[in-house]
RNA sequence: GGGUGCUUAGCUCAGCGGUAGAGCGUCGCCCUUACAAGGCGAGGGUCGGGGGUUCGAAACCCUCAGCACCCACCA
């Protein structure tokens, strides 16, 4: 089929890739070394986001080239459920249908979840075929799903049984509004201006006050002591003795504690043990009972004074601001700096709020972590990320890891009648191992794990963990597999930085705890891509760009529509409107993947950010179209021509050539090793454009035109030759365009095969184009001096 | 309060001890039979400031400044 004048993305894209995935060609051949990599999962009901095809790239080129070089390939694939937020996802479509996830109870809204995942769950894994994602989508899993499902629960009952779980009441992160405890990780703490009041504590002894300073003077309603430090002149004389706390009319004493600061404010603290998390631990070492003074939902419960109940945080301080005005007790209110905590999914103020959770002791887990990395056996890319992870796990509290929600793995525990807890993996496992009749009445506990719990055990769960044997199940087989435990450690996680604790720890901790092996060797960390003035893409900001958009192109008015639909501030929408238009004047012109793929390598230096600028993929476009008429050039030249064989490279810019090829092979090889996609992507581009197009195809003008047909002969086979080796060596990259031309390209060199990603990735060859330096050089200068 | 990055051509970024680089953009000249999504050529940087090490520093060390991010219990 005779090449078009310039190429057409679309149109081989759409043709390539189902072949590929009919072929098999993804899938291990079960013949060399293992190489793995586990795809971070991303949400079962999400869409493909700049991150993701920036990563994806970067893995499906990793695959790609060592599957090329003969080993025995697995890109595990995957969707997670992703509970908090698929879960606020369908309540608000609830919600939008005027129902409510409470009114339709657990088991619908579960179903209804699982429904959802149903209509949207393909979303994603289409959109990664149409960048060419070239995983085995025969052994695709789903956190949720049977065997996986049957690994979570496997882990929190041996964790339990090692004592490495425990359940215990506790002060956690608490969101009021999701009704949910969260992970200190799911805490943001941003700065806001608020304000920092001062009040006035009667002493009991009417000998005068103590003024506390404090942020949250509702939370007076709760206290139960305030501290001074304990050699502070000023109240030395005072510890011991009692205040009066205002508008209670309850009596708590002064105690003194080295937490307090003399310097701030007036150095005494007023003492909430139930609603902060100092005053907490300070309580417990003065023997302090926690008194809760607010509702799950953050209203003031009875533990207050009648006046206050039932009110919201927000409006009982201003009341409570109020009365304390009245009373003369509030001697100054001031403007101050102070960071507000807030749940990540729901932006809501946190509440520290006392309650029965489950938490995975960590202080032997982080121990053990530490050391994994301190010795090598996981290897930080760029390595500077190992600081930031050993700080965190020099400084880790215990892991909250039950929620208050429906979607998720709901915990393996059963109460009886006494509130007594049995861990088993079934309620009738249970039974049988306690004893217990059908007359014991035993209730399973209502919450969820998080979603990173499951997350945490990916990499040996989808490799087939805890299951020794074949395991057969009816219609779900597919879901299960003996313990490939041959592909640990796999070979690299990439991922980027902002989930290094969620993720990347807790998995290299609990890999390693049940398998005896790391997850993974390396960790190649990824910057974040963000939109060419470095901002963060998101929705609310009106700067994402869709892949997909950027591979088939769209309209200006359909992306402006795009942006500005369905906003949570409308009023952005103009703004944003603004500056797509300037932006994008004439929308996006489509690129195809194999361009997007190029743009990202290019882009994937060792920082933290990648700014994305679509005029950088247009370069890259017309890179593309420079390969294809390099082709296209090639071919018209060699009609009815056919070599096998290594070239006998016969002329000296024949010899030339094929040294300059065995050097950038030898530099792709460097680059690859060391994660430098950018590098491997600069060299490739520079041989093909610089050295291939611009030197070698114009020096062989003469001689295909010229007498010499020795010479013309050997230099067709050595264009195709080169041609050939710089397809599979691009091919990792920027697979459409390689197939599409290696098709045409390799029959006349007498290679028959039905894809080129089956094909072996070129090495250097010693025995060609090792021409004498002196000589090249020479060479060189004459055509240069010409 | 700790920690980590970054600062190189108008823009986005490589280079990390040996005479300043790429892509995009700009300016000329070319529709030369692979490619105008192209070719040839030009312009453009005292490599954030200061100090030090060295025969030699954009690169190594110190220091200052600016920007970004992460962690943290100052009410």
């Amino acid at each position: 089929m005779p090449m078009e004048k310039s190429f057409d993305p679309r149109q081989i894209e759409a043709k390539w890739y189902p072949r590929w995935e009919a072929s098999g060609a993804f899938a291990p051949t079960g013949r060399g070394e293992p190489y793995t990599i586990m795809l971070p999962p991303p949400n079962v009901t999400g869409t493909l986001h700049m991150g993701h095809a920036f990563q994806h790239t970067l893995m499906d080129a990793l695959v790609r080239y060592h599957r090329m070089r003969g080993f025995d390939t697995l890109w595990q694939l995957g969707t997670d459920h992703a509970g908090i937020a698929t879960e606020m996802v369908v309540s608000r479509l609830l919600e939008n249908d005027g129902r409510s996830r409470n009114e339709l109870g657990r088991e619908a809204f579960v179903e209804r979840v699982w429904q959802w995942k149903a209509e949207s769950g393909s979303t994603i894994s289409n959109q990664m075929r149409r960048l060419g994602v070239s995983g085995d989508w025969a052994r695709e899993r789903f956190t949720m799903d049977p065997g996986l499902s049957a690994a979570v629960t496997e882990t929190f009952v041996r964790l339990y049984e090692q004592d490495l779980v425990y359940r215990g009441q506790r002060l956690v992160n608490w969101d009021p509004v999701l009704l949910t405890a969260i992970s200190d990780l799911e805490v943001v703490s941003e700065e806001e201006t608020g304000k920092i009041w001062t009040i006035r504590y009667p002493l009991t002894d009417g000998s005068g006050h103590l003024a506390v300073a404090t942020t949250r003077p509702e939370t007076m309603l709760g206290d139960v002591a305030v501290a001074v430090h304990p050699d502070d002149e000023r109240y030395a004389h005072l510890v011991g003795q009692h205040v009066s706390l205002p508008l209670t009319g309850r009596t708590i004493p002064v105690i003194a504690d080295t937490y307090v600061e003399r310097e701030f404010g007036t150095g005494v603290v007023k003492i909430t043990p139930a609603h902060d998390f100092n005053d907490y631990a300070i309580g417990k070492r003065h023997d302090l009972e926690p008194l809760c003074m607010l509702t799950l939902d953050a209203k003031v419960n009875d533990n207050a004074p009648a006046k206050y109940r039932g009110l919201d945080r927000y409006v009982a301080r201003k009341a409570v601001l109020a009365d304390l005005t009245e009373a003369g007790l509030l001697e100054a209110e001031k403007p101050h700096k102070l960071m507000v905590p807030r749940g990540d999914r729901s932006g809501q103020v946190v509440e520290p709020m006392l309650t029965d959770q489950w938490f995975v002791r960590m202080d032997r887990f982080a121990q053990r972590g530490l050391e994994l990395v301190e010795h090598g056996k996981v290897r930080f890319v760029p390595e500077n990320w190992k600081s930031t992870y050993d700080h965190w796990l020099s400084n880790i509290q215990d892991w909250c890891i039950s929620r208050q929600l429906w979607w998720g793995h709901r915990i393996p525990a059963w109460y009886d009648a006494d509130g007594k807890v049995f861990v088993g993996t079934s309620e009738d496992e249970v039974r049988s191992r306690y004893g217990f009749g059908p007359e014991v009445a035993l209730r399973r506990d209502d919450d969820v794990l998080e979603t990173w719990f499951s997350s945490g055990i990916w990499s040996h769960s989808t490799l087939g963990w805890p299951l020794e044997a074949p395991y057969v199940d009816e219609g779900v087989a597919k879901a299960n597999w003996p313990f490939d435990r041959r592909r640990l450690p796999t070979s690299v996680l990439v991922t980027g930085f902002d989930i290094i604790f969620f993720w990347v720890a807790r998995m290299i901790m609990l890999t390693e705890h049940f398998t005896g092996e790391v997850p993974f060797r390396d960790v190649y960390i990824t910057g974040l891509v963000r939109d060419r003035d470095g901002s963060k893409m998101s929705k609310s900001k009106g700067n994402v760009l869709d892949p997909l958009d950027i591979i088939d192109g769209i309209s200006l008015d359909a992306l402006v529509e795009k942006r500005t639909a369905g906003l949570m501030q409308p009023k952005m929408a103009e703004r944003i409107e603004a500056a797509t238009r300037k932006e994008f004047p004439a929308g996006i012109e489509a690129i195809g993947a194999d361009a997007l793929r190029f743009t990202f390598a290019a882009l994937a230096t060792h920082g933290r950010d990648i700014k994305f600028d679509l005029a950088r993929s247009e370069g890259y476009k017309n890179f593309c179209n420079k390969l294809w008429n390099a082709a296209r050039f090639v071919l018209m030249n060699t009609e009815g021509f056919e070599a096998t064989g290594k070239p006998a490279a016969a002329t000296q810019p024949e010899q030339w050539i094929l040294t300059e090829l065995n050097r950038t092979l030898d530099e792709v090889a460097t680059h690859y090793a060391s994660y430098r996609f950018d590098q491997v992507a600069q060299t490739l581009y520079e041989f093909t454009w610089n050295v291939y197009c611009d030197w070698f195809v114009e020096l062989a003008k003469p001689a295909l035109g010229g007498t010499d047909t020795a010479a013309a002969d050997s230099t067709r086979h050595t264009l195709l030759y080169v041609l050939e080796a710089v397809l599979r060596a691009l091919h990792p990259l920027i697979p459409f365009v390689t197939e599409e031309i290696w098709q045409e390209v390799a029959p006349k060199l007498g290679v028959a095969a039905e894809t080129i990603s089956t094909q072996a990735y070129p090495v250097r060859d010693a025995s060609l184009g090792d021409a004498d330096a002196a000589r090249e050089i020479d060479w060189l200068r004459a055509i240069i001096s010409e």
